[in-house]
DNA sequence: TTGTAAGCGTTATCAC
DNA sequence: GTGATAACGCTTACAA
């Protein structure tokens, strides 16, 4: 059913039912509600592909994840909703797990007209040769960009939340304090590594290559194994620092396997406060990213670049917060 | 950029190029290698706007869950989007949890043509009186159902696997089994309480009241509350069966504050296996879900509703398997 | 305040 | 094989 056969019913033409589905001023209020009266009587929803392609927007906004079953991104997600619902936004998920090297045609869409924007969490889309192509498009990273572009993006100082993990099991005494890294191609590994070593440098204590460890991935058991594999050197760590929560919590069970008491034998800080971090046993420290805020504020700065594109986008540090519980 | 530059630009017709963009095999080979290199020089993107128009399709899928957080959804997700990215169709996320009485909104979004068909995982969207007006319209209902309606849905046998569940801890020799359970709305609440029943008066053991419990949400601290709460009584229960991981962890967590050792003084079972469950200490023995089989077995129903309309769509019962490890 | 009509960029139906 | 051209259903100048 189309606008037209309501234009019809209400014996007005469709321009008139296309302003009072739109709200517009200039209809007079008895036309207004015999318009409505129809629309209602005959359940009439506008057709929105057809309003898409001659307002040339889709109401749409592309959110692409790395990894869904890391409720660390649900929650981001959930904040970025929380934004973008009241004005009429909807969010098109893309888990980029699998598919790290068609993740162009990801950002394509924005191009295809499909999606108005995009934030993206994703580190393999926030890559250089991508942002090139793509830097004056509607998009924003998200946790994770790229230095040398200029896509607006948000995040936490990983630099100073890495070091200030440290610093606090330096300041309780440790000397031998292990890191459960990952792969340097992305910018927060990096960066929390660089805080791993300007704290132990800032304290004195030399780097140990052998306490310098990268997990395969960021899973529970990559936390498992990596700690398995620390265990086994000949003087053990004392601390670890794992960069994401699943890593840490994989950690802690893998001490419980080789019979090390957390924090007695061994104190380990994890990355994220994700809500699994207080249920563990002993519960988790970790560095706790403000997620919905990040979602949030990643979905206002997309919504100024669509509604301003003039306005320069500025980027976003925000606040982290060393929770400190049990483990450590 | 239109269709009809690269026409002007490669010397034929928008109907050519069109036959182009799709496939079309009326091209002549010589043609249509000339105008993909036109497609390509220019970089031409076909606008799915007016191509969705066109072809009253916008190849997205709605998928409704009631709270990202919880991992479990994230899992059933990337099953959906599994299925669906193949043939060309994106999923559109709606997280539902603060939005129980708009929720119609969301299913509106079929009838405006935004979406071409839905997956509704979330229990509010399933309701009955929405389903009423919504039962020819292309959606499928996943995990969550209305049993009166005739909406195609996949899921569990939650009674059959409740029931195993309860029947494991009956033979490990348990009499006072409590259920934290959860609100009675929901049908997999209902009927898992049904087979926690059922299991019970088959072994000839008296329900008791007491120890049947609403958990006031599926959250940690949820399961942890209702856990006190359960200690408190005079006769404490020797087992409890969570109808939620959730629930279960933060049970576990209760029972550790309270100085009870697991499965020693206290057996507890959950239900989903989540990645977490693995985690904890004791690892927590639950019913597990197939929850990516579930995303996928829903998405291909769907399809088949999208593609094959006047095909009966089937229903499906996935199989469920007690997983058992060292918390019961 | 309302109506007419011109698009929006495709795809699909005809002719040729 | 290819090209005009008419939709698709809406919004929005512009005219009345």
């Amino acid at each position: 059913m189309s606008i037209k056969v309501v234009a019809e019913r209400a014996g007005v033409s469709v321009a008139t039912v296309s302003r009072v589905l739109n709200d517009h001023d200039a209809v007079r209020e008895e036309t207004r509600i015999q318009v409505q009266r129809i629309i209602d009587e005959m359940g009439y929803q506008a057709n929105h592909l057809a309003r898409n392609l001659r307002t040339a927007r889709s109401g749409l906004v592309l959110v692409t994840v790395p990894d869904l079953r890391n409720p660390f991104y649900g929650r981001v997600i959930e904040g970025i909703a929380e934004r973008l619902q009241p004005l009429g936004y909807h969010t098109l998920l893309c888990d980029t797990r699998q598919h790290s090297k068609q993740v162009s045609n990801h950002l394509r869409l924005i191009m295809q007209r499909k999606v108005d924007g995009a934030i993206c969490l994703d580190p393999y889309t926030v890559h250089r040769s991508l942002a090139e192509d793509l830097h004056d498009l509607p998009w924003v990273a998200c946790c994770e960009y790229d230095e040398d572009t200029q896509v607006p993006h948000v995040g936490i100082d990983n630099f100073a939340a890495a070091r200030d993990a440290v610093r606090y099991l330096l300041d309780r005494g440790h000397r031998r304090i292990a890191m459960i890294g990952y792969d340097q191609s992305f910018l927060f590994a990096r960066q929390r590594r660089a805080g791993y070593v300007a704290a132990l440098k800032q304290a004195g204590v030399a780097l140990d290559p052998d306490l310098l460890r990268v997990a395969p991935g960021l899973g529970f058991d990559d936390g498992a194994d990596t700690m398995h594999s620390l265990c086994q050197l000949r003087e053990r760590p004392t601390a670890v620092f794992a960069v994401s929560d699943t890593l840490a919590i994989g950690a802690l069970r893998a001490a419980r396997a080789v019979g090390l008491q957390v924090p007695r034998d061994l104190a380990v800080v994890g990355f994220d406060d994700i809500d699994f971090a207080a249920q563990t046993d002993p519960a988790l420290t970790t560095v706790a990213q403000p997620m919905e805020a990040l979602g949030r504020a990643a979905a206002a700065i997309l919504l100024q670049r669509l509604t301003r594109p003039a306005d320069l986008a500025i980027s976003q540090t925000l606040p982290h917060e060393l929770r400190v519980r049990a483990s450590a």
